[in-house]
DNA sequence: CCAAAAGTGTTGGTCTTACACCCATGC
DNA sequence: GCATGGGTGTAAGACCAACACTTTTGG
């Protein structure tokens, strides 16, 4: 069954479907954990908010479609990427068939150049915590990537791909409380951060106000699997 | 960039990728965790062995698409089924561009009665742990599906789908020990799994030899996330 | 000198691991 | 009666969560 309305349905692909990348590109701004959004222009959703993302390249592997989509909306390269989960039920497009492959992405908001280009509408950072309704089954791609943020950051290092080179334990901690959206033991997080040995001291600095902190940077930033929290 | 070569190369899909299934299908048989692995009868990978796959119908959700392979080639029906990752470097198949969702599922022993349909020149269960060299990328989906069931063995309910439905508690641990491939603390293990409440007690069972063990079953049968080890 | 964030240890409870002996049955 | 797996509890150590005061700077 199936082979002659699926010609039907989709004949500008002789039955088989696109395949597409989508991505949940994380970032920090504004004491929030923010993903990238952008205005879809045309079709049955225009005028929704999506996540970023596009047709798959004939000569291309899904990491370097998302890699390029990353890097065409933000500017950045070298982020942290990993592959979500692969959505595709026939009616998730109702304009033609799509699977999408879904990424999860982290970029540090500094440098970050955001460009719509000329297929979207707008683009815009948006609360992760409190997205629109979006197009297409994006409401559900947004759940699973918080879930998988939220739970990846306990037993990895990926922060470090949101955060500047330098900063301090302070600062380290207020991205963990930010993302798990919930407060940590100052005393606690700080035992357990430096005794996984992943960060090393720098020297001091200044802050606006009062006393200053010492400045650490990851001795690798590369992701590992490591327990944190 | 990409779109001539790709019709040049995939002149069949005008450039779009094929989608496909590929299977992971475990059970517990002659005390061993196995996988299903079929023989490829044509083009390059002629005579390998891989996963059972094939191409999503034109009106099939990908779920849709592996819980039917794992049908035909099995005849089990609502075994646990999820997706593992979807592989997609152009080179994987060099017939033609595919790229395939891969799955992980589990069914089992009793009751199977395996199907090699036409499309394959054999098939036969062979221990996880001592897979062949497969075809196409499929040492790699292997791996990735022999840590994800161990993995999620250790927090999830899962084992339910390769167990009938009564055992002892020496053969829940025994397919524990099996699929982690490490001994567990009987105490421990017995300690742990009865305080999950997950599991009823029922009557006496003759053992062939020695003393009769306690059966016992799972009070609901769908999974569930829990530490369990 | 006051406000604000930085820095630092200890304790109690919980969880995990290791470990050994008796029991019920079939042969 | 003996071989085989079934069944059971405790103690030591590791790990985790909770908790308050002192320090350093800017204004």
């Amino acid at each position: 069954m199936g082979q002659v309305e699926s010609y039907h349905r989709f004949p500008d692909t002789q039955g088989h479907p696109r395949v597409a990348v989508d991505l949940v590109i994380y970032t920090l701004a504004r004491r929030a954990l923010r993903c990238l959004l952008v205005q879809v222009k045309e079709g049955p959703f225009a005028g929704k908010w999506a996540f970023p993302g596009g047709l798959v390249g004939g000569e291309e592997s899904l990491d370097q479609a998302a890699e390029r989509e990353v890097y065409e909306r933000t500017g950045a390269r070298n982020g942290y990427l990993e592959q979500l989960y692969t959505f595709g039920k026939p009616e998730r497009d109702p304009a033609t068939r799509v699977v999408s492959v879904s990424y999860l992405a982290l970029v540090p908001h500094h440098g970050i150049q955001l460009n719509p280009a000329s297929k979207y509408a707008d683009i815009r950072w948006c609360r992760a915590a409190a997205l629109p309704g979006l197009a297409y089954d994006h409401d559900q791609v947004g759940r699973l990537a918080l879930k998988r943020i939220r739970s990846k950051l306990q037993y990895t290092n990926i922060v470090y791909s949101l955060l500047p080179a330098e900063f301090t334990l302070g600062e380290l901690q207020e991205v963990y409380e930010t993302i798990l959206h919930r407060p940590l033991d100052r005393r606690n997080f700080r035992k357990k951060i430096l005794a996984l040995g992943l960060l090393q001291r720098l020297r001091k600095k200044r802050r606006g106000t009062h006393r200053p902190a010492a400045l650490y940077a990851f001795i690798r930033r590369r992701p590992m699997v490591i327990e944190m929290l």
